[in-house]
Order: structure tokens, then C-alpha cells, then sequence
DNA sequence: GCGACGGTTCGGTCCCGGCCGAAGTGTCCC
DNA sequence: GGGACACTTCGGCCGGGACCGAACCGTCGC
């Protein structure tokens, strides 16, 4: 009985244009409707079309603004779900032109996943967590860690959502930091101006200050 | 560039008919071509397509002996992938027909996931496990859960599998354990003839030897 | 050997769904 | 008010792929 949600479930990321949106869309940011089909490559009534369908099946929350139609991922389970499908489907043989290698070597070297931060960086950040013991092997929080959280600003009260969980990195092969701690780890560190994003998608490198800040703090080498 | 490896994976996924081959295999058991077509309810040219495309994506593994073609779910890797998108896609609504309403209480009560147990009699275990500091609350074993398993002639060296593995239940929603450790409990109960599958599918039940065995060596009350 | 059976290959049908261009609706800005 | 702009709706085109029946190939059992 539940073949038929997960067919239809899965037609829905079955499309390379949804795929090309829902992938754009793991950056966690509000996109245009013109923006993504821009990114998607394709022109703006199948975008519209696309979306609309997304949105109908939850995938998406949009929020229309003046003459904007924003879209955005629900929230943290369709990252999720997205990224366990990224992992398993790889990285795939390399990427074919020198502009689009570029590219995936930022991604692979740190990018935001939904909310938290991924890639080298991500899966740097969570060994260096675990090796200073704020983090359990399995990512999460010791008391100690539970602390420096707090010394960090962190809320972790009153919210539903799992204060620590284990993405797996579809580069990296391995867990990094999701969660509310990781979500309120990315968010801190942007706000420090440690790490900002590069060019115009989901790739984030560390600034030269973040590089000095967090051998310091973590004793980490930054990708 | 990941986008078309997605669309790719989730095309194989999209369709009513390898979907419920796929749900199929999920009891981690070989079907023959002609028992999956019987499942799915199409005839036997459509199921041979479908099962060649899905064992060259390398989802599925064969094997031919004489007149027959057994296939498998090719790994835990790909057990694990199904049931995360089970898990999102959810129960849906409730079954329609009384003879679906039935199968599926069946295996809402217990039913193995691959190759460990599942349903509210995996949930239940994973929760005396917990309960008896055999298993942290997050599913990885503890000192005294290693000897313990130790105990049962499981033997986690030599193996790249992880010994233990937290599985987000798609009926309760709530994690219970895979991995090395949860096959092993899986299979040792089957030994012990505690529990047996009931029916032609999935679904597991506890016998009643069973239920007097776990309630004295877990202190559990199998649902 | 010979029939029964499991599975596959082939050919043909059919429908779903992705795509775009053109035209329409509403918003913003001057 | 008028023109530029973001987006949507509509109509029509087109390709892919799911499905089956018929015929074919190998294996099993007598």
C-alpha cells in the first residue's frame, strides 16, 4: 500500500528541472520563481508550472510578495530527505568543463545545507567539535557541549526540533552537524563574518578572520 | 550538476509498479521474477523489464539458478535509502479495503526492515534495550550492550557495516535499531523460534514462547 | 524424448507529462 | 495614467516510457 506515496512521493524529484530547483533550494534561501527557472534552465511558465506543483505537495512554502512568487524548502525533514538522496546517488564522475569543476570544488570545500554547514568544512567543524568533547562520536551534545552552546547564544528551549542530529555529507561520505546546534553554529559564525558565501549559490568559505577565529576557538584547520 | 544524478535515482523510484517491487524486497528476502510480478500485478514481461532496469541502476542484485531469476535489495545501503523516503511519505490514510486494513495492522505491530526488526515490536525493543543501558538513547551500544551482544554470539570485528544504526520507523516515527547489531537480534530471535513471520510479506509477530522469553530477559510487553 | 513452466524478447498501443510561445493579469515605478 | 516587469494561463507539440499479447528460449519433471 505505501508503493503509491513513494512513487508519487519520488515523481516528484523524478524531473531534472525540479531536481535543478529543489538542489538550488537546499541553500535554505527564499528564491524567485524567475530565479529558478534561470538556474534551472528552463523558461518561466515551466518553472511556474513546476513549482506550483511542489509547493501543492509540500515540498515547498511560497510567499508571494508584490509582484514575487518566493519559494523556499518547507523545512528541515525535505532537506533531510534530499540530502539522504544526494548521498546516496554521489557526486558522480567529475564534473565535465573547468567552470562547472570550479564550482563543484567550492561546494565540495564548504556549502550550507538547508540551514547548517556541510562539506569539508562541516565534517572539519563536527571532528573538531567531537575532539574537544562537546560532541558525542554520534554528534551529539555533551554537558560540556550543552555549555559552550549556551556561552554561544543558543536557545535550544522550546523547540520541537532535535537539538543535535547526524547529516550525512553526500561529498564527504561522512556525518556532519544538522540540527537546531547546527543550524545556531552556521547562523553565529555568518554573523561573526567567519564564514560567507561565495559566489552565488551554496558554496561558503571561510574569511581570513574565521581561518585566524577557529584555529583559535577549535584548533581547526580550515578547508 | 548533482541535479541530473537526483532525477536520475528518483526516476527509478517513480513509478507505482518498481515501487511496490521495492517495498516488496524490503523483507531483505530473494523474489522470484514471477512472485514479484504477482505483488506488483502486472504481467510477466512488465516486472522482467522493470527488474532488469532496476538491477543495472544496481539497486537490486540477481540471481539465476535453472529456470528461476532471484532478486534482492542489494544492500543495507539501499534498504536504508527506501525507508527514509517511506518515512517522509508517510502512512498516508488509512487502508481502504478490511483485508488492507488487517495487513497493515500486521505490520504496524512488527515487521523486519531489511534485515532487523521493525514496527512497534522494533520501536519496543530498541526501547528496553535502552531502557536496560544496553543502548544509548541514541541507538549506539553501550559497554555493558557490547558484552551483552557479546552474550548472543554476535561478532562485530572484521565488518565495515556499523554495529549500530538508528532506523527512523516509518509507522511510529520514531528511530529503532539497524546495523550489524540490529540484524544479529533480528536473526537470533528468529532462531530461537521467539519470533516468526506471519503471512506471505513483511510482517513479523512474537510467538508465545517469545513473549514470555523477552518479557523475562528485557522486560518487555511485545505489542 | 515430450509437455509444462518460468522467464525473456519483440512489436505495437497508448497516455502522461514536460516544454514553449503567445496572450493575459496584476504590481511597481515614474 | 502608462510602460516595464514578474508571473500565470492556455493551447499545442512532442517524446518517453509503461503496458500487454504473442512468440521464443531455456529448464525441469516424467
Amino acid at each position: 500500500m505505501p508503493a503509491a506515496e513513494l512513487a508519487e512521493l519520488a515523481a516528484l524529484l523524478a524531473d531534472r528541472t525540479r531536481a535543478a530547483v529543489l538542489v538550488a533550494l537546499l541553500d535554505g534561501r527564499a528564491w524567485t520563481a524567475g530565479e529558478l527557472a534561470r538556474a534551472a534552465g528552463v523558461a518561466p511558465p515551466t518553472a511556474s508550472a513546476h513549482l506550483t506543483r511542489l509547493v501543492e505537495a509540500g515540498l515547498l512554502r511560497e510567499h508571494r510578495q508584490g509582484r514575487h512568487r518566493y519559494v523556499r524548502l518547507a523545512g528541515p525533514e525535505e532537506a533531510a530527505l534530499l540530502e539522504h538522496l544526494l548521498a546516496y546517488a554521489g557526486p558522480g564522475r567529475p564534473a565535465p568543463t573547468l567552470r562547472a569543476a570550479t564550482a563543484s570544488a567550492a561546494l565540495a570545500r564548504g556549502r550550507t545545507c538547508y540551514d547548517h554547514l556541510a562539506g569539508r568544512l562541516g565534517v572539519a567543524l563536527a571532528d573538531a567539535l567531537v575532539a574537544r568533547d562537546l560532541l558525542t562520536a554520534d554528534l551529539t551534545t555533551t554537558p560540556a557541549g550543552l555549555a559552550w552552546f549556551d556561552a554561544l547564544g543558543a536557545d535550544f528551549t522550546g523547540t520541537r526540533r532535535p537539538v543535535t542530529r547526524a547529516c550525512l555529507d553526500w561529498t564527504e561520505r561522512r556525518p556532519h552537524l544538522a540540527g537546531a546546534a547546527g543550524a545556531h553554529l552556521c547562523a553565529w559564525l555568518h554573523d561573526r563574518g567567519w564564514v560567507r558565501r561565495s559566489g552565488t549559490g551554496r558554496a561558503v568559505a571561510v574569511t581570513d578572520d574565521g581561518r585566524v577565529a577557529l584555529a583559535d576557538l577549535l584548533g581547526l584547520v580550515a578547508p
